[in-house]
DNA sequence: CAAATAAAAGACAAAAATGTCTTTTATTTG
DNA sequence: CAAATAAAAGACATTTTTGTCTTTTATTTG
């Protein structure tokens, strides 16, 4: 094996998504999370930690208050209409399902790529799933104990 | 948007499934190829190919010939045995399509992440893919001209 | 208003991925 | 065997990603 690729997504953009489910499961629970509680529930680095969410309340799919009492929250009522494919493309952009397999710039069905085809309906899945798979089924899922965010 | 990750699989990835695609093509044709035409050929930096080449010879997807007359290529009769997961195996391994959607080290059935079994469809199909796509059937497509390696 | 709290911002550092260059080794052909 | 050819190996450079640390700004509470 020659380099050290982990999955789907970078590693920001996994700590991003486990971050949000957190702090929308936080939120359920009517409550603000600070980052070194976040970083820790999710087993991340405290500051890289940090880095992401910035990236997110500045994308729009996070609220954070400064001072005493403050932290990061997801109004409850946004939770339903926020869809995983919203956090994945603030950090990792949109090309994970939407560019060609093999990187060629101009990859399309009149000129496609060798797996194009073969990738077609992989990338529509996951597209699919991305933009209909909601922050509120996901931090359900976490509240109730049936998905972890850690180990 | 945060990152500039690009797709699927690395750049050495991309670069690898483009070379042996080419090499195949080649073999077919019964013409060996070195390095600075494949290069040229998937539009891909010359010395960087030329590693990848060296991974995909040392992980028994390609072979090389040294001297005059030399180069790349794939005995024709293996073409059809070659699975696409071989190549991605080599240069990126198999947790694209093994590992946590969310890089949980521990990630299964029984404690899964919030995305994992929103995910067990796409990495089994993505996987079946890998495992049943054919150098043979790719290189076709690119000899009679219905796929492209470049541009 | 002062002190405490907590995020934002920015500089910095380490690691990994990508890319380049030079030297060495192996093979073929005249 | 000498010259030409071509891959292998290894050192090096750049960029991106990941991760850390310090200072600043904003907010709340006593």
């Amino acid at each position: 094996m020659y380099s050290k690729i982990e999955g789907m997504f970078s590693k920001a953009c996994e700590y991003a998504i486990r971050s949000v489910v957190f702090i929308a499961v936080s939120s359920l629970e009517e409550t603000r999370v600070g980052f070194k509680e976040i970083a820790k529930e999710i087993d991340a680095p405290e500051a890289f930690v940090a880095k992401i969410l910035q990236k997110l309340v500045k994308g729009g799919i996070i609220e954070s208050i400064k001072g005493a009492g403050g932290g990061f929250e997801i109004p409850v009522q946004e939770l339903e209409h926020i869809m995983l494919c919203e956090v994945v493309n603030v950090i990792d952009g949109d090309s994970i399902y939407k560019g060609c397999g093999l990187g060629l710039a101009q990859c399309s069905e009149t000129h496609p790529c060798p797996v194009h085809f073969k990738f077609k309906s992989i990338r529509n899945e996951l597209k699919q799933m991305l933009e209909t798979t909601s922050l509120k089924e996901l931090a359900n899922g976490t509240k109730s104990g049936d998905t972890f965010l850690k180990l």
